[in-house]
RNA sequence: GGGUAGGUUGAGCAGGUGGUGAGCUCCGCUGACUGUAGAUCAGCCGUCUUCGACUGUGGGGGUUCGAUUCCCUCCCUGCCCA
């Protein structure tokens, strides 16, 4: 058996104008269904969750990123310690970011040449330099299920020049992060970008897809661009990927209406810090809307966020005491509140492949855009479904 | 009872020794967050007809063109002494 083996088992097509579609995806750690969504535990944690909470709430696999790990503890540690499934006691898949999100995300701690980058540690301000080499050898030793190759992303609202300049880059580090990668147990997942350009997507597509990469990634979106033209970026890619036998992964996806229109448009994997970092900040996703659990009302609120749900806030505590958990800065309210995000999203995530394993996405799409939350402007105040 | 230090916007403070006190930190309120430098960040937080205006430095009175500041008096709090 290769590192990866997808294969799709309904297509949404089928039965109305979507590419929506459900997989199967195979790794060396277990089986990934598609369409899915990938819980970020960047330093090798789901930030205030036990790897047992994390899989309580339906996570088949989650990411994990490379340059943090490089940073501290390091991968030499971790490859000692047994790999990272051992080190962190997750035993489902795992799938290593490159550090290519950190060209963009620590971009006043870095300067990208031809050869890759040179950072400086925001930790300690050391230098370090992260080439497309040195990322698969930290993510070889790693040990994830699924490698990414090192990639140069841009926000999409750069100057055409400034994509086309990363874009050509991408694919030149895309070439190199293949050769560099050995380990026959791990899958190797390529990623397109292009940024909003219809042309410069469209010639990164070709590009990426000519590779024998296990797995598409779709990067350089969820950032500043609008829905529509994530979904006009989308609708450029995605057909060029039609026959294509391999996942298709848009990185960094994560609100559920999102997710639920990427997945209406043929993609297959998202990941996303959304639904963790707004728990942590207070924000509970519940069907068509969220609860900003601080709001004053909700102090004496006896019912729970969400009615039938199974996550650990749900299932014991009211409103009013997660109210009181986050005013009183207790730890335990973070645990709580992103058990209920991350349970909240991957049964979304759930509904959507139960729909297309039934041949009823299309028919049950408005339903299923009804229960996405909204990131603003649908608060729902009274709910209990 | 005597002495002493104080009383500033919910709390805690800064400042101000005759020339326009709305400044800070908490608390509180609201919003944001999408391949995690994020248990973070932003706005608001006396009143109102809110790009501005008004009120406000324990209460009352006095001096003065003008008082948070000087004077008188009362109230309250901490500490020390009886």
């Amino acid at each position: 058996m290769s590192a990866a083996e997808f294969s799709v088992l309904a297509d949404g097509a089928a039965t109305g104008p979507t590419r929506a579609r459900y997989g199967r995806l195979g790794l060396a750690h277990g089986v990934v269904e598609t369409p899915q969504f990938m819980p970020v535990g960047t330093q090798a944690a789901v930030k205030a969750l036990h790897p047992a909470d994390v899989a309580a709430a339906g996570a088949s696999i989650i990411l994990a990123n490379t340059y943090h790990l490089y940073l501290r503890p390091g991968h030499g540690r971790v490859e000692r310690l047994g790999g990272l499934h051992r080190f962190m006691a997750w035993d489902r898949p795992i799938l290593t970011d490159s550090g290519g999100f950190q060209v963009v995300s620590l971009s006043d701690l870095r300067v990208v040449d031809e050869d890759g980058v040179t950072f400086r540690s925001h930790l300690d301000g050391s230098v370090h330099r992260f080439t497309p080499e040195h990322s698969i050898e930290v993510q070889e030793a790693l040990g994830a299920d699924v490698a990414v190759a090192f990639d140069q992303p841009v926000a999409p609202s750069s100057p055409l020049a400034v994509v086309a300049d990363a874009t050509a880059r991408t694919h030149r580090w895309a070439e190199r992060s293949l050769r560099a990668h050995s380990r026959a147990d791990q899958a190797m997942f390529g990623v397109i970008q292009g940024g909003l350009d219809p042309g410069l997507r469209a010639e990164s597509t070709r590009f990426i897809a000519s590779l024998p990469f296990d797995g598409i990634n779709i990067g350089g979106l969820a950032g500043d661009e609008t829905a529509a033209e994530r979904e006009d970026t989308l609708d450029v890619v995605v057909p060029l990927l039609a026959g294509d036998p391999r996942p298709r992964y848009l990185m960094g996806l994560g609100s559920p209406a999102d997710l639920l229109e990427a997945v209406h448009r043929g993609v297959d994997l998202f990941d996303s810090v959304l639904p963790a970092r707004v728990a942590r900040n207070g924000q509970f996703w519940v069907p068509g809307g969220r609860l900003n659990i601080r709001n004053s009302r909700f102090q004496d609120d006896p019912r729970p966020v969400q009615d039938d749900c199974p996550c650990l806030a749900c299932s014991t505590f009211s409103r009013a005491y997660l109210a009181h958990l986050f005013r009183a800065r207790e730890l335990l309210a973070f645990r709580l509140a992103t058990s209920h995000n991350l349970t909240f999203t991957l049964d979304f995530m759930a509904r959507i492949r139960a729909a297309l394993k039934a041949g009823t996405f299309t028919a049950d799409l408005d339903a299923l855009r009804a229960r996405a939350s909204r990131m603003s402007g649908s608060e729902v105040t009274e709910q209990s479904a």
